[in-house]
RNA sequence: GGGCGGAUAGCUCAACGGUUUAGAGCGCCGGACUGUGGAUCCGGAUAUCCGGGUUCGAUUCCCGGUCUGCCUACCA
């Protein structure tokens, strides 16, 4: 309107859809829930490894094979020499080149190493679903052992309890894809590998959908919300067959082992998974990992078409209240399983590997609400008001005292009253504010305000020249016990 | 990707069935209050997503786009 031409060309600040912002208090949270599950991996002998976030397309393997052309849900860019780059969608594609160009002559077998960092998908993003998000993965690389896989296990209840939560508040879900493909085998399920994922995709639907839901889609497809869902083509024996499978289970692992034993016994291509399930079984038991918190399901593919073997499914179980009244469920935070054949891309050689990830944002939410941070919530910031501009190199001498003594100390830098620097202090959260003016300094003093105790006691004062008399939390010392006051105060915070 | 809704101030929401000055609460800014973030009172700024159509006249009706919500699909 008043600038037509400006106007017009000047971009409008704004977020693309599907990526955020973190602040300061986000920021500081997954960056210790990071720190925090870093360290359960490293405690379990797993070392860091950062790649970049750009590699080349066909690292990634996301192309399609005639045109070379990037596969949807990638953001890829053309480098300079007409080369196709893109972002990272997971950590382990970039893992497996590592792998593959360093080999067994650079990195000790088995490879196991930890990853922390953003991934991309070009989704539509939704609620909970982002564009770029992080992941912090866990890998072994060069062994079939299924040591390797009840470690991987253990390693994700390692991590939860390390957060804080308890066992009553996450599961994780075990199975193992040679047993379910030997399960399909047996019904005469085709062996295409479109029907096999049409079958493994409806069976993890069990959790969402009725049975009688699932069996459309494992037979003549189904009908939801304007869109139609191919089914799988089984015929009714096989489709009831298969959720049998999926729906089998017990009150502890042996028994699931047995029921699986029973069912597929006699089936020879189950034979390797049902052996391994039940090595697994004794490495839990080992491992002291409860039935509560790992159990065996076979309905639990987790839709990668990658994984050959083991797959697991972390998720918090707790209930909660979201902010419209409706009782929601977090859901998956952590998955994985064993892809033996993801380095054998680039080398031609069979690579056993095994793995998962956890994925921090939707955890950290969890968290926040579970188990809320009191320490996290604290600023340790002290801020030094400058009420008397002439006495500026007393401020700075105080400020430097505080920050010498590894304290977080911010002199007020703006322009503006003091009842601006009192609002100043207030927003950055600081917990305490120290105040001097010629009534202190008169008296070689200064005054302390203890903020979050000001905030409280203010509650209970009704009118303002009670409020501005009485001064609630606030007391004059000696210049040289400020020091010492304030770190009781810092410390009087932290302990409650 | 498919289906159905929605889009009014920083936020949450109003505005009969089309026409005045598009309102409120919260928040924000300022004042009451040379030295105190709360409370109270007073004052102030800020909005009809974009483009087209119908009309004397559109926040309102129609079409398209964008964004957004839910469902569905996908998820390496």
């Amino acid at each position: 309107m008043k600038d037509e031409t400006n106007s017009e060309k000047r971009p409008e600040a704004r977020l693309a859809p599907g990526f955020q912002d973190y602040f300061a208090k986000d920021f500081l949270k997954r960056e210790k829930m990071i720190r925090t599950i870093a360290s359960v991996y490293r405690r379990f002998g797993y070392e860091p490894l950062e790649t970049p976030a750009l590699e080349y397309l066909d690292v990634l393997g996301k192309f399609l094979p005639e045109s070379g052309e990037p596969l949807g849900g990638v953001f890829a860019l053309r480098d300079d020499d007409e080369n196709w780059l893109a972002l990272r969608y997971d950590l382990t594609a970039p893992l497996s080149r590592v792998v593959a160009q360093y080999g067994p002559t650079h990195l000790p077998t088995p490879f196991r190493r930890y990853q922390v960092g953003p991934v991309f998908r070009r989704d539509k993003p939704g609620l909970g679903r982002f564009r770029q998000f992080y992941q912090c993965d866990f890998d072994t690389v060069g062994t079939s052992s299924v040591l390797a896989d009840a470690e991987t296990v253990q390693v994700l209840c390692a991590s939860f309890a390390a957060l804080g939560f308890a066992e009553s508040d996450y599961a994780v879900l075990v199975n193992n894809r040679k047993i379910v493909n030997a399960a399909l085998d047996s019904v005469g399920v085709p062996a295409v590998e479109g029907t096999r994922l049409a079958v493994l995709r409806a069976i993890d639907k069990l959790d969402k959908f009725s049975r009688g839901e699932v069996r459309k889609l494992l037979t003549v497809g189904r009908e939801d919300s304007g869109d139609f869902t191919k089914g799988a083509g089984l015929d009714a024996r096989q489709a009831d067959f298969v959720l049998d499978f999926a729906e089998s289970g017990g009150s502890s692992r042996r028994e699931v082992l047995e029921a699986l034993n029973s069912l597929l016994g006699n089936v020879e291509a189950a034979k390797e998974g049902l052996a391994e399930l039940a090595e697994m079984t004794n490495c839990l038991e080992a491992m002291n990992l409860p039935e509560s918190v790992v159990s065996y399901r076979p309905g639990i593919v987790r839709g990668l078409a990658y994984y050959t073997g083991f797959v697991f499914e972390a998720s918090l179980t707790f209930e909660f209240t979201d902010d419209d009244g409706v009782v929601r469920r977090f859901g998956s935070v952590a998955g994985g399983g064993r892809y033996d054949n993801l380095v054998e891309r680039f080398t031609g050689q069979l690579t056993p590997a095994t793995g998962a990830s956890i994925g921090i944002d939707r955890l950290l939410a969890a968290l926040n609400m579970k188990n809320p941070d009191k320490a996290a919530d604290l600023s340790g910031l002290v801020v030094v008001t400058r009420m008397d501009k002439d006495r500026t190199a007393e401020y700075i001498r105080m400020t430097h005292e505080l920050r010498t003594a590894g304290i977080d100390a911010e002199m007020f830098l703006g322009t503006g009253g003091f009842k601006k620097q009192m609002r100043y202090a207030d927003r950055r959260a600081a917990e305490v504010t120290i105040i001097a003016g010629s009534d202190e300094f008169d008296r070689g003093e200064v005054s302390i305000k203890d903020m979050l105790l000001g905030e409280k006691l203010s509650k209970e004062v009704e009118g303002r020249d009670e409020w501005r008399k009485e001064q609630p939390a606030q007391f004059s010392v000696k210049r040289e016990e400020m020091l010492s006051k304030v770190k009781e105060i810092l410390a009087r915070n932290r302990n409650g």
